[in-house]
RNA sequence: GGCCAGGUAGCUCAGUUGGUAGAGCAGCGGACUGAAAAUCCGCGUGUCGGCGGUUCGAUUCCGCCCCUGGCCA
């Protein structure tokens, strides 16, 4: 949709520094794949988020909720604005909303715990989880292994901690939404498949694989990184690339539209994302003026 | 020009011994509390190439025409 676009061009109008609300950005050295800000981007305007952990380990909602408040911390302390830009609305609103406490986790049980959980099918897992937990409403064997494992670490099911163990939100929100319709965002996707691809996707992924990551390994689990992997183990043509990943966008992205128009709760500043990132910005600029909360 | 094979959903195709049709992919809608670019749930969106004929009824049978591919000239 080009939020980067706008926030840097948002950070002439204010003092910003952008914390990355991206659950992929957070891996190294999968730039491309990832379309991270360019280094040149971050040398304009501070970032936090990026690169925090390599390919092969798992970054989650629950560390990017423990992690963000002191990097606004520290934002403010410099006299400056915090930004929260991305497209996880998972990770947005951990920070907004809180998740629920999560009771210790004894490792080396949960590693059990998962071990036998990956040796079941998805339907099977999904009536254990059913099972631990009466209101698991579904959502297949990553979602059924998540309340499984919550249910049988702690005695409780996933449920119960929901309802019980609500933390607050770190910060108040003001929701800036950029939208604009299908056709224009299906060009935009198209555009920037091909410009990863053209960019060095490949190599990229390459690189990455060449440290000795599994191909399922966390930070490979990515929308192009996926299709880039394909391709290197033989699974389809250099040619097909981009037009699979411009595929997965696209659905990646009606899965966010849902999400936001559903999931993010009040009523967000929508923006016209058709315009220039220049008159966006300015657009949003206006929009927190008649807001007029008066402190930051 | 002749012969053959095709023309059915956005794409690739199936099918209807004549009762206006269905799969995969794409697309659309939805769910979402520590893997969320993840993981799932729901929904066919159609002048069955065109015009005639036969028939109670044609996407299906017949004729002509158009288009695509192949072979032969």
């Amino acid at each position: 949709m080009g939020k980067t676009a706008v926030a840097l061009a948002l950070a002439k109008h204010w003092p910003l520094e952008i914390v990355s609300a991206d659950s992929r950005q957070v891996y190294r050295r999968l730039d491309i794949g990832t379309a991270k800000p360019t280094r040149k981007m971050q040398a304009r305007v501070a970032h936090h988020g990026l690169d925090l952990v390599d390919p092969g380990q798992r970054y989650s909602a629950g560390r990017f909720a423990a992690a963000a408040p002191a990097w606004i911390d520290g934002i403010r302390a410099r006299g400056r604005w915090p930004a929260v830009v991305g497209g996880t609305g998972l990770y947005i609103r951990a920070l907004t909303d809180g998740l629920f406490a999560e009771p210790p986790l004894d490792p080396a049980r949960r590693r059990r715990v998962a071990a036998w959980t990956a040796t079941l099918e998805s339907r099977e897992l999904v009536r254990v989880a059913t099972r631990l937990d009466s209101s698991f409403g579904g959502g297949g064997r990553q979602r059924a292994s998540r309340a499984i494992e919550i249910a049988l670490l702690t005695g409780r099911p996933l449920c119960y901690w929901q309802r019980t163990a609500k933390q607050l939100g770190s910060v108040e929100p003001w929701f800036v939404v950029l939208t604009a319709p299908r056709h224009v965002l299906h060009e935009r996707i198209a555009r920037r498949s091909d410009d990863m691809v053209r960019r060095g996707l490949i190599e990229e992924v390459a690189a990455v694989l060449s440290e000795g990551h599994a191909p399922r390994s966390p930070g490979l689990d990515a929308i192009g990184i996926r299709e880039a992997v394909e391709y290197l183990h033989g699974q389809r043509s250099r040619e097909s690339v981009a037009a699979a990943v411009a595929t997965s966008t696209r659905q990646y992205a009606k899965r966010q539209e849902t999400w936001f128009r559903h999931q993010l709760g009040g009523e967000p500043l929508l923006i016209d994302a058709t315009r220039s990132p220049e008159a966006q910005a300015e657009q949003i600029a206006t929009g927190w003026a008649d807001t007029n909360r008066g402190d930051s």
